[in-house]
DNA sequence: GTCTATACATCGATAGAC
DNA sequence: GTCTATCGATGTATAGAC
């Protein structure tokens, strides 16, 4: 058993800041180990190349995803108001964690976790809506709130918590017509 | 009166390319140039900087905006539709020079951009929609369709037509009982 | 106007001291 | 286990021939 790796997760959460707020181009190595107060040298002895830190990442996602939709599955606002809700404004670590996934296009290894994170939450959509257009446009909402969020670093061009609410209760009305008629 | 700027729009052509097809790092001057089947000195003669080529990437992705805008107002099938279906699957110059642009993440130039292309749409949609929450759901369909059809390189992850069909459908039913209550 | 050649910085990765 | 030093490749940008 090695012990914690509280140095590798430290890296991540490094690598995690640096493409939520620099983008692809700023996660360099030596960006990562310096945001992560390590050397060039400390962070190549966790991870041996910059594809394995993709890798964590990777792992890491999949992870805060299964975690996350346990909370969505219990969450007393309803799992589509908890999926559009957090979409939007939350600041968990799984948040963080996949959209620093989206900023990384270029690598196929990240493409694929994030559309097994889509799979995954369709799936647990379909169980509780049981209409595949619904479904889907409550992905593709939920999508344009996370690109949104993602995208705005400018003040002011951002969605409002009352826009959100409004949002949500427009969907509300949608989903409760699919599952009636 | 400068000569019509032919290899302007072959360097600007190859830039977008490069954006949309591998991601923002692997659009380098080096690549931009062999693309587009100039040299490199002939690539700096034209934009003498990366940021001259983002700015020229900007200037477009606003004229082209302005055009789709137009065409917008004239659709046969609606603003709305048309807005929708371009956002999912029309292969049209400006839509290649949008989804460039949402590659260039560390460029605040083609931040501001999309800030402003994401302004132009919501104006126009809500001359038609009258009410900020579906405007709003409505863009936000619009940005996930975007987000999909720009993330997805993998087959069988993405979209079909009928799909797109029954979104439609959906949404122009909230549109329809948002102007009628 | 477009090219070749090249300067100079920075990237990812290796070697080896401590 | 973490560091410094450094390599080879690749990035942007310049100088100057044609």
């Amino acid at each position: 058993m090695p012990p914690p790796p509280l140095a590798r997760d430290k890296v991540l959460d490094a690598f995690e800041h640096l493409l939520v707020e620099k983008g692809e181009r700023a996660a360099t190595m030596e960006a990562i180990a310096a945001q992560a107060g390590v050397s060039k040298g400390g962070l190549i002895y966790h991870f041996n190349s910059k594809d394995a830190l993709v890798e964590g990442l990777d792992q890491r996602l999949r992870v805060r995803c299964e975690e996350d939709l346990e909370l969505m599955k219990v969450a007393p606002e309803g799992q589509v108001g908890y999926f559009l809700r957090t979409s939007a404004l939350a600041d968990t670590p799984f948040d963080r964690t996949l959209v620093a996934a989206t900023r990384l296009r270029s690598h196929a290894v990240a493409r694929e976790g994030l559309v097994w994170v889509q799979r995954r939450w369709f799936d647990t959509l379909m169980e509780v809506v049981h209409d595949e257009d619904v479904a889907r446009t409550v992905m593709l909402i939920g999508d344009g709130l996370y690109y949104n969020a993602a995208s705005t670093a400018l003040p002011d061009a951002g969605l409002g918590v009352g826009d959100i609410d409004g949002i949500v209760r427009l969907v509300e009305k949608l989903v409760g017509q699919s599952t009636a008629g």
